[in-house]
RNA sequence: GGGGUCGUAGCUCAAUUGGUUAGAGUCCUGGACUGUCGAUCCAGUGGUUGCGGGUUCGAGUCCCGUCGGCCUCGCCA
């Protein structure tokens, strides 16, 4: 090794030691006749004192090899901020391994504040922070206890393949073509979903892995073309059986990272329960506001859009922002906006002043009606009442937003509570509208409840699956199903979704064969490995977490990627390359 | 694909109603200074105002287009 010890490790016990030391000059303080370096590396820094001969020709982020005696430092002069703090070592002679030549794009500190194109185009030198450096290595940690508890519950950590074969339903495949056969492509997996059933069919009984997985879909806040999962699989298990594995996971993540025990189990939901109440598949249960039904305050209210809204059967539900009556109409305003860009085509406010409804609507509305919204929604003086009619799926969505919007703007969440739950029973098809058919929820392999087998057919939306959610303060970090092993009822689901057993077959027959050699049952989970980190970090950018992630619009900063490549590497793939059609020319 | 927002020195930002030579902090360079630790003090270098058009006596500022960053809706079994 070059180095005797790291940046981070010196103290007290090392004095009057000779080391070697090397890392980066990060900050050089000129006094004249003493001058103090902070070298460092991802272990921490330590002060190198040099004589003005010594340190002339050295440069910022310079890295240096310097040996050294290690002294106490001046009782004045003690740093008890680092763990350094109570020594320096005096320069004795030191090598430039490696010159810092160009002006740094940014400075290497923690509180940085500049354009993320930036650091992700010089991602090397952002991960020299410290805070960068000790979110990776969270990761690494997190990782480590994560497949500690895999190891103990006697998983095999198994690699399943890169190049896969395309499967349109879902996401956008990214593919890749086939040199040797012409107009075939690979595609990059989107998940490890069949070849993991494939190795319970195979008899490995308990499967893991910590698969990247690509989309090619637009990215988001929270999301990247390529994460990674926690992927896992396991033979002759109930639901519960993987909620006590997973349960077990977070157990030991927690425990490993933050020192804290977990209280197992998580509690459970289904669907439709949380949907009722909050409004959404993953709820923040940090905070009250439940959602309102107000369906019962509607009949004879004399409001045309609530009385057609029940009329169709759609809903008419409201939360209680509490306090929240002083609100301004621009205030109102803007959120009325907010809850439109969730595809609501109306919001409805009522203020309680005075014991009385007062508002935008409360002219348009029986008073009897706005004693019954009054008593249903249990709101207290001072209160506003956020009222919205319209479909289950969007009426839901734009509540949930505005809850979750208000819950941060109020204060309201409480940031001590680490509220996991499992959301179970999700429905198995939801209608598509575009396509005018029933679409899996989660994937077609999911298992159906047992009780909804005889009538699958009958009324494909009202069929729950063996299908679950683990989701932590409001953010889903991952789900799961039992799936279907026997080819009668794939087939099934398969016809229900629209798919003819010769596309079936042309697309899955690899896996609906398998599942003609005998199978256990079996069933699994696939976390967001990114996005646990980030959320367990408090972080709310996944970039963060994520050593070389893409920029939002897909692409790769750090080294430009995707790229033209070369006319003969297109050729050898036997594809052509359609540019768009240049914009005509405009007339000056 | 839609919407929002931003783009001025290496970085973060300012620049009055469209009006003189586009400023400040930081970085960098040089100098001063026995103890700093994101040192301090002094001086200096540094600009195709993202790019291309247009309006105007005059554009960082107004208009059109385009490119890029971030956010968001759609999309993401």
């Amino acid at each position: 090794m070059l180095r005797t010890h790291t940046c981070g490790e010196l103290n007290k016990a090392h004095i009057g030691q000779e080391v070697v030391l090397c890392g980066w000059a990060r900050s050089i303080r000129d006094h004249k006749d003493i001058i103090f370096i902070n070298l460092t590396d991802c272990y921490g820094w330590t002060q190198v004192c040099m004589t003005p001969a010594q340190a002339a020709g050295i440069n910022k982020e310079d890295y240096l090899q310097i040996k050294a005696k290690v002294i106490p430092r001046p009782p004045e002069s003690l740093n008890t901020k680092i763990p350094t703090g109570e020594i320096e070592v005096q320069c004795i002679e030191y090598t430039i391994i490696s010159k810092c030549t160009k002006e740094l794009p940014f400075e290497i500190l923690d509180n940085l504040d500049i354009r993320e194109d930036i650091r992700l185009k010089y991602r090397f030198l952002d991960i020299r922070r410290p805070i960068m450096y000790s979110r990776l290595r969270f990761r690494s940690r997190l990782v480590k206890a994560v497949r500690q508890a895999l190891e103990q519950e006697r998983f095999l950590e198994v690699e399943t393949p890169m190049f896969v074969r395309s499967t349109p339903e879902g996401s956008r495949d990214f593919l890749v073509p086939s040199r040797i056969f012409p107009g075939q492509f690979y595609a990059l997996p989107q998940s490890p979903q069949l070849y993991k059933q494939m190795l319970m069919i195979a008899g490995v009984d308990r499967y893991y892995q910590f698969p990247h997985c690509f989309r090619d879909e637009d990215p988001r806040r929270e999301r990247q073309v390529v994460h990674t999962q926690i992927d896992l699989e396991m033979s002759l298990v109930s639901q519960e059986d993987i909620f006590n594995v997973v349960e077990k996971i977070m157990y030991s993540a927690y425990k490993e990272l933050f020192g804290v025990e977990l209280k197992l189990p998580f509690p459970h939901y289904t669907y439709y329960e949380v949907m009722r109440r909050w409004g959404i598949d993953k709820p923040d249960l940090r905070f009250g506001m439940e959602l309102v039904d107000l369906a019962d305050a509607i009949p004879g209210c004399g409001f045309s859009v609530f009385e057609e809204a029940i009329a169709k059967k759609h809903y008419v539900k409201g939360i209680v922002a509490p306090g929240c009556a002083h609100f301004t109409r621009k205030k109102l305003d803007e959120l009325e906006a907010f809850a439109k860009t969730f595809q609501v085509k109306n919001l409805f406010t009522f203020k309680v002043h005075n014991h009385a409804l007062e508002g935008n609507a409360s002219k348009k509305v029986q008073p009897q009606t706005l004693q019954k919204i009054l008593e249903l929604s249990q709101a207290k003086e001072g209160d506003l009442i956020l009222v919205c009619a319209g479909p289950y799926n969007f009426l839901h969505r734009a509540l949930a937003e505005l809850r979750k919007l208000l819950g941060k703007e109020l204060n309201l969440i409480d940031r001590s509570q680490l509220q996991f739950l499992w959301v179970t029973d999700f429905p198995l098809f939801e209608w598509d509208e575009e396509a005018q058919r029933w679409a899996p929820m989660h994937h077609m392999f999911t298992m159906p409840n047992p009780k909804y087998l005889d009538t699958l057919e009958q009324n494909p939306g009202e069929v729950t699956g063996i299908l679950y959610d683990l989701v932590f303060n409001g953010v889903e970090l991952g789900s799961g199903s039992l799936r279907i092993t026997s080819p009668e009822l794939q087939k099934r689901i398969m016809k229900m979704i629209g798919m003819s057993e010769e596309q079936a077959y042309a697309r899955f027959g690899f896996l609906l064969d398998a599942y003609q050699f005998a199978s256990p049952p079996h069933g699994g989970m696939g976390i967001g490995l990114d996005n646990l980190a980030m959320t367990l970090l408090g972080l709310e950018n996944i970039r963060e977490v994520i050593a070389y992630p893409n920029a939002s619009n897909g692409t790769f900063l750090h080294d430009g990627s995707p790229a033209l490549v070369e006319q003969d590497q297109i050729d050898e793939l036997h594809i052509a390359i359609k540019q768009p059609k240049p914009e005509p020319e405009k007339k000056a």
